[in-house]
DNA sequence: ATGAAAGCGCTAACAA
DNA sequence: TTGTTAGCGCTTTCAT
């Protein structure tokens, strides 16, 4: 089957010990340069490299991450995917990708599979599921393990890691300010994805700079039944006098512009849009959707950069630290 | 660091040698019932779980398969990395994923570096600079190692393994056909992806379609800048009275939609408009777009079958195949 | 029915 | 300067 050269017989051929061979291929002052040199033509002439898994086996380590991601049809977590693994690469770590598919069941055991095939630490956004069993065993079990995770913008507080999230609140508070201070008085905000964390920090912050301001009003239009979001929100859109619509996601957003045009709502005009996360359907949309950008490239990026760097310093007693990337309002034009 | 229970661990405790733990963890019939049941207690108390790494050394295999992707932005091939994930999972395979970003020394190098991790074989789609040059070395390479490879859409006729590609001429075909149909003349063919093989079909197919029909023109605009891809067809449209659009990519046809949107233009009375790619851009555009889908998650799901198959069953002499699924046209809102 | 030993490919402490 | 040896965790052949 398979045929790479081994040191064993790179040793045969030189005429030299195994334990020769690989010291030269480390041009270990103790052996000779004339030695170094024949070792290192040879190998070079073989292609000769070190099997990756003796030097796993070995070192214990496997300069593999393992990611554990929810979805990977979402662009948000394609951005983040595409974060870290050039972040990673760029460290000699490959990735190991998995996708839960929201489900808890899967989550455990990708988990589990991972651990057992001694990825060297994990970068992780929760499914759906698990945050709303709130079951983190799975986790614990890896950090008693000793093995490293951060966690990313689905993250929760009942593990103890690095973690690296968005300020889901106030990238929202932004957002209704900015739609105030356009003018807008009655908005209403849509969601599909009512479970997650990132949902509730996002509809805190509409509502506390909404309750500032007495002559503003909220409208909460939350959507369950995932098929049926383009007919609930033009029913919606039909039946409330709204100048304003921010989207906690970016399908709802996107489905908003499109209800508006069947509707003969004009945007910015009669309604105007925000949305959340910066993929291509803010940027395809007619008119193109202004949006939460959540840096989603920098927040894997950020994610796979702290776990690199916990895992190349293996510094003692480590204390773990949450970081907030920033997000930032794109106007595009669908806002005034 | 990490602790994870090992044989050696289990048979010390059990008074017993590692290889009769090792056999009775495997239920080997030549091990005592009750040495059996005593193992198996200890180790599922220990929750203990062979290392991988010792198993792969051993068996020179890893139960990994590699994938590189030219982009991961792109939800052709989110979709298709999804459907090789949920299938090679299935089958117990890991999967270790690299993002070339179309760029041919990137591929390389990740080839390289996934097959000194010893991975059990390949899924790839060619990068875009790597079909333009036509440099394959680095797939005769690891070919030479027996590590079977699997090539999916972006394919070379240079290297003979499996592939699995879709009718792009035909499929091109059948949406010219439409277009003709419903009573479309003047059709332009829009692609930012010259460079491609695939490109290269759908154009082909074009061509074939409207030869043959001689009241039928074909107007071809190829866009090579990235960066003015809105403004370029923008002036396209404007300066041609045409009264279709097959985009063949799924950006130039969602950025036409809106494009005639902006020059007032009905879609699909005055022109229609059909994209490639069934993705997120044409279902969320406005009106929905009428696309090629190329069921990219079958495609993946299927290179993944196809590979895991050939690992699974080592036959000797093996002959690769070429295997093609098939498109469908979804209609949807902006053709008549 | 159980165990000893070799070996997968590599590293590193220790000997020579 | 080079080589011997043990060992990472596991499987498997060959004793016992």
């Amino acid at each position: 089957m398979r045929k790479k050269v081994t040191l064993k017989q790179l040793a045969r051929e030189l005429n030299l010990s195994i334990s020769t061979v690989s010291k030269s291929l480390k041009n270990d002052p103790e052996i000779s340069e004339k030695t170094i040199n024949r070792v290192h033509e040879l190998a070079s002439f073989y292609n000769y490299k070190p099997n990756a898994l003796a030097v796993s086996l070995k070192s214990n380590k496997t300069k593999t991450i393992g990611i554990v991601l929810p979805e990977i049809l979402n662009h948000f977590f394609a951005k983040a995917l595409f974060g870290i693994e050039q972040e990673a690469s760029k460290s000699g770590y490959k990735i190991v990708t998995c996708i839960t598919n929201e489900s808890y069941e899967k989550e455990v055991e990708y988990v589990e599979m991972l651990n057992y095939s001694s990825v060297d630490g994990f970068i992780v956004a929760l499914s759906q599921e698990t945050q709303v069993l709130n079951k983190l065993d799975h986790y614990q079990s890896i950090q008693r393990d000793n093995v490293p995770i951060v966690m990313f913008d689905r993250v929760s507080n009942e593990i103890d890691c690095d973690k690296v999230i968005v300020d889901d609140k106030v990238a929202s508070k932004n957002a209704i300010q900015y739609l105030i201070d356009t003018n807008c008085k009655k908005i209403a905000l849509i969601t599909t994805i009512g479970g997650l964390s990132v949902a509730k920090l996002r509809l805190e912050g509409a509502r506390e700079v909404v309750d500032k301001n007495d002559d503003i009003t909220l409208i909460e239009l939350e959507l369950k039944d995932s098929n049926n979001v383009e007919a609930e929100i033009e029913k919606f859109l039909k039946n409330n006098d709204i100048d304003a619509v921010l989207g906690l996601d970016e399908t709802a957003a996107a489905i908003t512009i499109n209800m508006s045009h069947k509707l003969g709502y004009k945007i910015p005009d009669d309604i105007s849009v925000i949305g959340f996360t910066d993929g291509l359907l803010s940027k395809h949309s007619y008119p193109k959707l202004t949006t939460v950008s959540q840096h989603a490239e920098d927040l894997g990026a950020r994610a796979a950069q702290i776990l690199v760097n916990h895992l190349d310093n293996n510094e003692e007693k480590y204390k773990s630290k949450t970081e907030i990337v920033k997000t930032s309002l794109i106007i595009r034009d669908s806002t005034n």
